[in-house]
DNA sequence: GATGAATGAGGCTTCATTCAT
DNA sequence: CATGAATGAAGCCTCATTCAT
């Protein structure tokens, strides 16, 4: 690995080997090795592996927003927008399956979890555009009257784990199969036209 | 802990810690320590920390399934033994905060990905109430024509979201709200009356 | 090494290397082989290096202060209890060069100091007999009418700066010599009968 | 740190670091961000860390005995040029707290330890303005009939003490108990006039 | 001359596993 | 059967020193 920039050869590496083998299965050896570069020179880029894995983090969470927000549709309906967010995070982390696998490993860590808290008590503030769509849908009385929390589960909870099966080979995700998913997470959001499936 | 059983002690002491703080926090001398016992004990009850990981993994796995299929009313609607199902798992996991996190923690890990890889090549066969659900609910096109594993994901995806929070406290999940979201998972999966989204 | 007792060893070991090599020049691993044990091992009795070193140290400071108290004559002169407390220290760190090298880098490092500093604020409280001896002799002006802190210092620096060139070999402290030289503190110490240097 | 002369700007830098942090607290790197220049450049001007440990250490001892050396008294006196010595040093050191420091790790290091052992073997040779005077008063019997060694302790040894206690704030060095502990010292080697401590 | 990125040996510590008792 | 002391591989990190620019 030789990008001519060590630090982003670090990083890359680091995404790779946590990424398929988790954080505690990626020794900074490993990592080192991977990036072509000596241990010792890591934490010339890094404090130490806790930071790393912070700063990959954010980087790729900037990444991510950036891709998915290109060309969000403002103007247009809300049930609209969300497919065009639904389709748009399918489609990057389908592309890059690495990113997912990294981003998935840090929710799932003490790292991830100690975010959530901050999230929650507001110390965080990147601004969640999926979270904006959902205030919106509840007040507009467009989506079911849940929290916001519950909502957002309704939909990554399925993203998450169809991704996860995509990439490692247990769902093939092709693309009519995100229109149709995507499809069922907006039912599962919106307001439903009636028949429970008690009747 | 001192069930007079020395099996169990140690089963029950390796769930709690990896439960609470992940495998990779939960060193053989602490769940000796917590279980009672002394640590080489353990390497008589199982072979090493990875087949004991895997033990708990499936005990549970039998506890839950048997839990959760009492009481299952076979002869009713589908919709009716899908919500049954839901709840009972919501409710199951509610009560047994622990279990929760040691399932997840299992899934995402190494461990977990291979377990799949097994299911998914069909060298596993626990058999799997709702994977019956879904299947009957596909041929009966009251589900949406979707793979099982998709509409597994829709159901579980949100489920796994929710419950992770509520554990970490980030979500109440109060009965009312359970109902609600069993609800919006099944009409994630149902076959929809009509209006999508992009109308 | 082995004495029977791990503990023992690994104690005797990092006395030795620290005494003779500093702290920075006795590994764990180094302390590890010479006690005849994995470095892991040290673990097991010692929290950390740290406290192996501070442990030590309070052992040393347990066994010199009884030995120097054995017989202490309590009964009689100053002068005789402050000959007799000198001569029982030369005595012990002569015939245990290892404990005073360890002592001397104990003191002169981190660790030193900050005892040091908990000595002066008061947290600390091991019976100093010396100091006994000095605060009396100030009381009945039979000493100089210097602050404990000083008086202590004109014995202590010269026993210190001797008993090293000692164990160095660049003086040789024979019996006669260690008489001469407590007699010359005691000199120093002392109320002086009048001449100074500038006459 | 620019003096205009890099040379001095590292030494200064490595004084300040190594006297307040100990050598092995001092890296490189730290050197050399204090002293504004890149680590490299230190290997220019020695070639080695131990070796500009040394040269400080020399350099330090010149001015050191330069600076007592100034408006020494030649025809006073023994008992005059001692006391003149002595207040000398004191003053030194006390407007000096880091070269104090610094000499007292290097000669509690191994670095002094191999020192001491060449001038021992006469292979050192400033020439020693103290043991001058020692070797003086002994011959005219002014001084205890002791080794220069001993009587070169029997000064520094208080003195080492009483600096670093007041340096790290354990004493208060005026100039009055410097007076006292001058006469003290004096007292310590004179010849006494007779009392010992044993009557 | 000067730089500072890069190296890699070496330090401390953890922990799964073994085995003598 | 049970114990728990002992092991040593492996992990993270520091820092003196080198060398291409």
């Amino acid at each position: 690995m030789d990008s001519g920039n060590k630090r982003d050869d670090i990083m890359q590496a680091a995404l790779e080997l946590i990424a398929m083998q988790g954080f505690h299965n990626a020794p900074i050896s490993e990592i080192a090795t991977k990036a072509g570069v000596a241990a010792g020179t890591i934490y010339r880029y890094f404090e130490n592996k806790d930071l790393l894995i912070l700063e990959l983090y954010n980087d790729l969470g900037d990444t991510i927003g950036e891709a998915v927000r290109k060309g969000y549709p403002v103007e247009k309906s809300i049930g609209e927008r969300f497919i065009f967010l639904l389709d748009r995070l399918f489609e990057y982390f389908l592309q890059h399956p690495l990113h997912f696998r990294y981003m998935e490993q840090y929710f799932n860590s003490p790292y991830g979890i100690s975010l959530r808290r901050e999230k929650a008590l507001g110390k965080f503030d990147r601004e969640d555009i999926i979270q904006e769509i959902l205030e919106e849908g509840v007040s507009q009385k467009i989506m079911k009257d849940l929290p916001v929390e519950v909502l957002f589960a309704l939909i990554c909870g399925p993203m998450v784990v169809l991704l996860r099966d995509h990439i490692l080979g247990f769902v093939v995700l092709d693309r009519e199969t995100v229109g149709k998913v995507t499809e069922a997470c907006w039912d599962a959001v919106r307001r439903s036209s009636g028949e429970s499936a008690m009747e």
